[in-house]
RNA sequence: GCCGCCAUCGUCUAGUGGCCUAGGACGGUUGAUUCUCAAUCAACAAACCGAGGGUUCGAAUCCCUCUGGCGGCACCA
């Protein structure tokens, strides 16, 4: 059996790595290593005019944040390099010119003024928008090099810009099965003559992506569901360069809660943004493992390493997922918690537990002091769900709170404050004290503990209050209340 | 418009002809706990399996038609 080798081929044309991006890397990525085989990551550079500068070292530090590793790519090069389609121009350019000498495609030389009149009027007819095969036909113009010496002849010093075209069969059927869905064909004469090679020299990604995962012996492509009627063309170029075509399999494509294509507009969708807001990689990946899979088990909370063992490709869901954060919020909560109280089990587990302190400190870039992150964690772990929210609970700990949520009533507030100034300071002597004083004054305890939160954190929602208090220390408490 | 993919609770899904009075998870609701909010525990509501036809003793599961949603139809990927 031929070697599994999968891949995603990411475009530098948004400003980080795509979510949807990095859910096929995901299945890529286990594919491959169930397999024993490799994963390999090719940056697909063809659109200068979308070019993004820095998007490409931005989507790398995205999959490695996740903790997708790739045995080959740009950045760490294997057997086949180079792995970024602009550095093999001269590749595209020779299989395509070998396609046009075995007259299965062919120079087109028709303006995009010409192409755009063609479309409007297709369009005025109700007609599919397709080439009419205008330079399909015209004899004479077979050659780009003979319609150069014309144009220098004619005086003009530039060669006329051409694009190479493939040759669609007018008829037949073009068929490929697909993995996880069967057999899908289309009529050929439906499918255009899909230009592959542009008049800048670099291929489209039909051209691109054939020849680079046949040449970088790609056995399985693993894509978007939107790449699914483009793949009869890409069937034909195989058949027509003589080469095996590999195990094709469509993923879903993941969506905004109102069905659309998961779009930036309506959802986060760069993975930089789910770091930003402090959600851990492994539960980013099992989140996306959850979509369209289920574990054999039923399980919901399982590491990658385990999605390695039981994941089987042909048992994905094949309903197009709406990307649900509230979930994924929900699976972060589990993973902050899960990792912060497991007792001291065993050596991996109370590594776990040290984990999400120096996450959090790193989180803030050191804006917070360790220890006392260390400190506060127990109190706030189970109130947060991301990284991100542990300031909105926990920063009064660091910093006297400026604005309060509500006014302060004085009366209430100077029952504890009298209290907790002769008071040992531990929560369990605090709380009798203050319960004895609040019931002396026929105050409900309830309201008293409500005021002396609001004075020290400036919040009505917090970790426990006295528990917060002995961290905090009498001085400061004392302080704060007066 | 044409082509294609898809169709089970609000959402992610289990289910591959009888074990389904359709199971689980998120979210929701109620209660327990309680100094707030969470967490935790318990319970509840929530899909007549898109619609209509078949096939079969029997269908969410097989077939057909329709409808709906989505995707594609570039010198973008």
């Amino acid at each position: 059996m031929k070697p599994v080798r999968t891949r995603i081929a990411p475009s530098p044309t948004g400003e980080n790595l795509h979510i949807g991006n990095a859910y096929t890397a995901l299945i890529n990525y286990v594919v491959a290593r169930q397999n024993n085989g490799q994963f390999i990551i090719r940056i697909e550079d063809t659109d200068r005019t979308r070019f993004v500068e820095g998007s490409e070292t931005r989507i790398l530090e995205s999959l490695s944040w996740l903790g997708i590793p790739h045995d080959e790519g740009p950045d760490n090069g294997g057997p086949f390099t180079p792995y970024r389609q602009s550095d093999r121009l001269a590749i595209y350019k020779q299989y395509a010119e070998e396609l046009v000498k075995k007259d299965h495609a062919y120079y087109c030389f028709c303006t995009p003024e010409r192409l755009s009149a063609m479309r409007k009027d297709q369009e005025a007819r109700h007609e599919a928008p397709k080439y009419d095969g205008h330079c399909r036909k015209v004899e004479s113009r077979k050659s780009p090099a003979r319609n150069a010496t014309q144009s220098v002849a004619g005086g003009k010093v530039e060669s006329e810009k051409y694009v190479i075209r493939l040759k669609v069969p007018e008829e037949g059927t073009t068929t490929f099965t697909d993995l996880i869905r069967g057999e899908i064909s289309f009529e050929n004469k439906l499918i255009d003559d899909q230009v592959i090679l542009k008049s800048d020299g670099y291929p489209t990604y039909h051209l691109g992506v054939v020849v680079d995962d046949h040449l970088m012996e790609i056995s399985h492509i693993i894509r978007g569901e939107e790449w699914i009627s483009s793949t009869p063309k890409h069937i034909l170029l195989y058949k027509f360069f003589g080469w095996e075509p590999p195990i094709y399999a469509h993923m879903p494509l993941l969506r905004n809660p109102d069905k659309s294509k998961l779009s930036k507009r309506k959802n986060p969708v760069w993975v930089s943004w789910y770091k930003e807001q402090g959600f851990l990689p492994e539960a980013v990946v099992n989140y996306l493992a959850t979509i369209a899979w289920t574990h054999p088990d039923g399980k919901e909370l399982f590491t990658i390493l385990e999605m390695i063992r039981v994941f089987d490709l042909k048992k994905i869901q094949t309903t197009a997922p709406v990307f649900d954060l509230e979930k994924l919020r929900w699976m972060n909560g589990e993973y902050l918690r899960r990792s912060q109280k497991s007792p001291a089990r065993n050596a991996t587990q109370s590594v776990a537990g040290g984990k999400v302190k120096s996450q959090i400190f790193d989180f803030y870039h050191g804006k917070y002091d360790e220890a006392i992150i260390e400190k506060t964690l127990s109190l706030v772990i189970e109130r947060i769900k991301t990284l991100g929210e542990y300031e909105m609970m926990a920063g009064f700990f660091f910093e006297r709170p400026k604005v309060f949520e509500r006014p302060i009533n004085k009366k209430l507030l100077t029952i504890a404050q009298e209290t907790l100034e002769t008071c040992i300071w531990n929560h369990d002597a605090m709380e009798k004290a203050i319960r004895e004083a609040a019931d002396k004054a026929k105050m409900k305890a309830k309201d008293v503990f409500m005021e002396l939160r609001v004075a020290v954190t400036g919040k009505t929602v917090g970790p426990p209050l006295l528990e917060s208090l002995e961290l905090l220390g009498k001085e400061e408490t004392l302080t704060r209340l007066s």
